[in-house]
DNA sequence: AGTCTCAAGTTGTATATACAGGTTAGACGA
DNA sequence: TCGTCTAACCTGTATATACAACTTGAGACT
């Protein structure tokens, strides 16, 4: 990594970030507000500002003038799909993640797989499959192939603790990712995995990812239809925010 | 509404957005520098600099430093699920819509649905139910509450000419919409209407739409488990585009 | 007890200023 | 002619300061 260290703006909001998604800090708690950042972190109250504004716009934080900044319940705005790492997800929610390696081998890329990859038959892959759990419920297959010049360190990383995800987007920045999302028949073994019901139908969504241009990773990512589901807030660009809207009760939608 | 003036940073955003969507500013085209906005509207630098770089991240604009900003290509903004008219996207892929209406009668809210649209038990509601069909072949299901007293001509409106969502969207502009994606198994008359077979799963859309700080319209939207899914590019905000990238090819994830 | 006012703290916005770093075109010299 | 250097412009960030509007609680007053 080069030594360019972050603008002081993004330092201060991964810290608060990390606070939110470790659960030190819970949904309606207080955030520090610019004043006491100022005080806290030797950074000018626009920069404070700054951080906390960017927050709010990505639906971490909500600002009250004349009250102060809170933690926001729900990620009230995540887009659809923005999720990338199910334990980030999980954690928001305030639940317990684990996870459990099932596969964690090289292989030579077949079929689809190289084709979705961009690159010939055989190629060296590292072929993963794991199984997320939240709070000890099975809700995530992830079956991934990840381009094996890509990712050396991919074969000996302990994906118990990092999910690849994680470990991904730390090896190199995620620049794009493509994704569909399909209803399907769980085949035995995901079934069995995720202790499905006979007659339930799965989620599924697929995953390219690229980095530096070219497609690294590419995950099939099956979850139980009863027990998992994904919400989306949309927001059409150019819409001022309206003041009165508060926090958007999601809740009311998933009991339909 | 009141007389009080949107913040100037704001204003600046509307007036390139209006000339980005007339058309007077194409994609690639260069718009005012920070400097430049700064002698032609009378802000100061870090005025300009907000609008420009919330544009940025709302996807309208990218900006090279040294060289200026420019309007954005316009595939850059589309998220996954901000399709909002069925009869749009189907023509997108080129093929022909269609639609059969099953039901648009006047209804008491019950439930569920009073409860999604914020109103009290009873209130009056319209029920629309319709298939949607590309190329003759049924891909929706879309059965759709909307508020009496906010389209009152809903009972009229032909809607096998003009989607209900078309129809809506003229009547009122849309503000925010909330949505659920989830697998399930259809009902009987769900699964006469697309067509499906016994053990085929649906996917299902629950979307609430807001229009004037409150929510006026609540759809299901059934599809077929195996003719339709949902696709989507996702760019991390702050990310600097990939020149290269140009045309993803969703076609070949599709296939996996 | 109830009401009013005001001070303190908060967010939201606007400005002037400063410096770092990328990009480009043109001047200049070998 | 070719390469190099520099000046001009651009974005990106950081700071200090200022004012407006909102919220809350404490204290004064009736």
């Amino acid at each position: 990594m080069a030594g360019v260290e972050k603008p002081r703006y993004q330092q201060l909001k991964d810290r608060i970030i990390a606070r939110i998604s470790s659960g030190e800090l819970q949904p309606g708690d207080r955030v520090p507000s610019e004043n006491e950042l100022v005080e806290s972190s030797s950074v000018s109250r626009m920069t404070a500002n700054r951080a906390l504004r960017e927050l709010t716009d990505e639906g971490y934080v909500r600002r009250v003038a004349g009250r102060g900044s809170f933690v926001a319940d729900l990620r009230a705005q995540s887009h659809v799909l923005e999720v990338q790492n199910i334990a980030d997800e999980i954690a928001a929610r305030g639940h317990t993640h684990s996870s459990s390696v099932i596969r964690q081998s090289k292989q030579n890329a077949r079929g689809e797989v190289a084709k979705a990859l961009h690159v010939e038959q055989g190629t060296e892959i590292v072929h993963l499959t794991l199984v997320h759990y939240e709070n000890g419920v099975p809700v995530q297959v992830e079956d991934r192939h990840v381009l094996a010049d890509f990712a050396p360190g991919c074969l000996d990383e302990d994906f118990a603790a990092t999910t690849p995800s994680a470990y991904l987007s730390s090896v190199a920045p995620l620049q794009e990712a493509e994704q569909v999302v399909r209803a399907a028949i769980p085949n035995a073994a995901v079934c069995r995995q995720l202790q499905m019901a006979d007659d339930e139908p799965s989620l599924v969504v697929l995953r390219r990812t690229w980095s530096g241009g070219r497609p690294v990773t590419f995950a099939r990512l099956h979850h139980p239809g009863s027990r998992y589901e994904l919400t989306g807030h949309y927001i059409p660009p150019g819409t001022a925010r309206s003041p009165s809207a508060d926090v958007v009760q999601l809740e009311s939608l998933k009991q339909c």
